[in-house]
RNA sequence: GGCGCGGUACCCAAGUGGCUUAAGGGGGCGGUUUGCAAAACCGUUAUUUCGCCGGUUCAAAUCCGGCCCGCGCCUCCA
């Protein structure tokens, strides 16, 4: 597969990507809520995503990507409320909670991170468009969405509006379908031209993605919980207003379940990954993360996540050889058409691509084993590091760093011991680097370390 | 109830009409290697089989219909 094709859930279809204005991609990714810790399921969205940035870069393409910050809503009041802090603080301290995780993790920061709380002017002028053309109207100090106006609403999520009629009660609205894009709160909220008031949820995606990206842009991604009613709601009041649906191809990655059910703050079936990030190394939870399909569930399993350790652990091992060998050697970037990119190709198979690796890598660390590789060992096994470090984002641990000149001394010790006889005082060295979290391997070629990797 | 997704070996998981008599990882088993351990290497681990039952086709895990089971969304949610 020599193109790009991805799964647009606005076609329901795999297409072929085509950016609206090529080499120039606009990507749009939902961000978070910042009212608490963040769980493993925010970190399965952005490294996906994350994923998706790095391989269009790969691809050639100028990527900008966008990332809101949805820093006042109902949640955040709450805390603050609870907890007595102003909620911009307490939106503060979480976000930077959110970019020390993801950076952990290795995912590269966006290009903006826009703030609700930043762009109310803007916010404020969008309503009022729509005010002005009909598509929304004022009840009581807020305002609301004429759902019931839209032109082809459900296009995303196959929702018949017929359906959302029959729900919920209507309260303020003309229609219970209507939703609000302007909140009245007296304590919280902003001067507007209808009264103090907040922007209700969907508004301000549409506003900001309009602001950076323009009002067509590439790719719009998000957590599959928010296909509806968030990404359809979005659609509506963009379309109402700029008459254009805002992005070309619509992602969505699939959820962390937890013995089967979804993880979620509000049920307190979740992992945090301040937790996880402790226990085990973030490269390995990114890893295990990137072995299934993005669209598929990930039913997270602490067992599972051990047993991927020993995966992770043979690539190491396979860097470590690799660069023991290629001291002389410059590589050539990745090409294109190494099997590991080509099922990225395909909807960004992040699983088939790691399992392209692990094949590729096999024979070659094989032969370097029994000493008989060749310079195109070197070059293949390259490319697929490149691949898998800078697309996939799973780092491997350098060996021989400055730090480890220590670790390096007690493992040459240990051989001299050995290579005397002198197994007792061998062993005694071994268990010292054991408790130091390193581990000795006797490989053919001599004795190589690594650190042990949870 | 409506809409959507999925059920592949001991576990996880790709594959969605012929290139697959089903990738890859973990685990198991047998062997080589080894001071010991670990690692590594070699071989093996779904062969009327891809939830069940029918159908379409020269050809199906892959398409169609029915059924069973699981999950997500329909309310805040990555």
């Amino acid at each position: 597969m020599t193109e790009f094709r991805i799964y647009n859930t606005l076609t329901s279809r795999k297409e072929k990507f085509v950016p609206v204005d090529p080499p120039k991609v606009g990507m749009y990714v939902c961000g978070i809520t910042p009212y608490g810790p963040s769980h493993l399921g925010h970190a399965r969205c952005y490294i996906v995503f994350d994923v998706l940035k790095k391989f269009l870069d790969f691809l050639g393409y100028e990527v900008k990507y966008i990332q809101n910050i949805t820093d006042i809503d109902d949640k955040i009041i709450k805390k603050s409320a609870e907890s007595g802090k102003p909620p911009s603080e307490i939106s503060r301290l979480c976000m930077e909670s959110f970019m020390e995780d993801m950076e952990k993790l290795n995912v590269s920061k966006a290009d903006e991170y826009p703030m609700v709380s930043h762009t109310i002017p803007q916010i404020i002028e969008f309503i009022e468009g729509l005010v002005e053309n009909g598509m929304a109207y004022l009840s009581d100090g807020s305002v609301y969405f004429r759902t019931g106006k839209a032109e082809k609403y459900g296009r995303l999520s196959g929702r018949k509006l017929e359906d959302l009629k029959a729900g919920e009660g209507k309260g303020k609205k003309e229609s219970p379908e209507d939703f609000s894009l302007w909140k009245k709160d007296e304590e919280y909220g902003w001067e507007s031209p209808w009264g103090r008031g907040r922007p209700g949820w969907h508004i301000e995606c549409s506003v900001m993605s309009h602001m950076t990206l323009g009002s067509v842009f590439d790719i719009h991604g998000g957590g599959l919980d928010l296909i509806f009613p968030h990404h359809e709601n979005e659609i509506a009041q963009s379309y109402a207003l700029t008459g254009c649906v805002p992005a070309k191809y619509w992602i969505h990655n699939g959820m962390v379940t937890l013995k089967g059910d979804k993880m979620a703050k509000s049920t307190g079936n979740f992992f945090l990954l301040s937790g996880l990030l402790s226990e085990y190394d973030p490269m390995v939870l990114r890893m295990y993360l990137l072995r299934t399909g993005y669209r598929q569930p990930v039913d997270f399993d602490t067992d599972r996540l051990s047993e991927e350790a020993k995966a992770y652990g043979k690539l190491a091992d396979f860097k470590g050889e690799l660069l023991a060998r290629a001291e002389s050697f410059s590589p050539s970037p990745a090409d294109r058409s190494a099997s590991e990119v080509k099922v990225l190709m395909d909807d960004l198979n992040t699983p088939a691509a790691i399992g392209e690796i692990f094949k590729k890598i096999t024979p070659i660390l094989s032969r370097f084993y029994a000493g008989t590789h060749t310079e195109n060992d070197i070059r293949e096994g390259y490319g697929a590091l490149e691949i898998f470090e800078g697309v996939l984002g799973i780092k491997l641990p350098v060996p021989m760093k400055e730090e480890d000149r220590e670790i390096q001394s007690l493992v040459d010790e240990r051989q001299r011991l050995r290579k005397e006889k002198d197994f007792e005082a061998a062993d005694h060295v071994r268990e010292k680097l054991d408790r130091m979290g390193v581990e000795v391997k006797d490989t053919p070629t001599g004795p190589r370390w690594t650190k042990k990797i949870r």
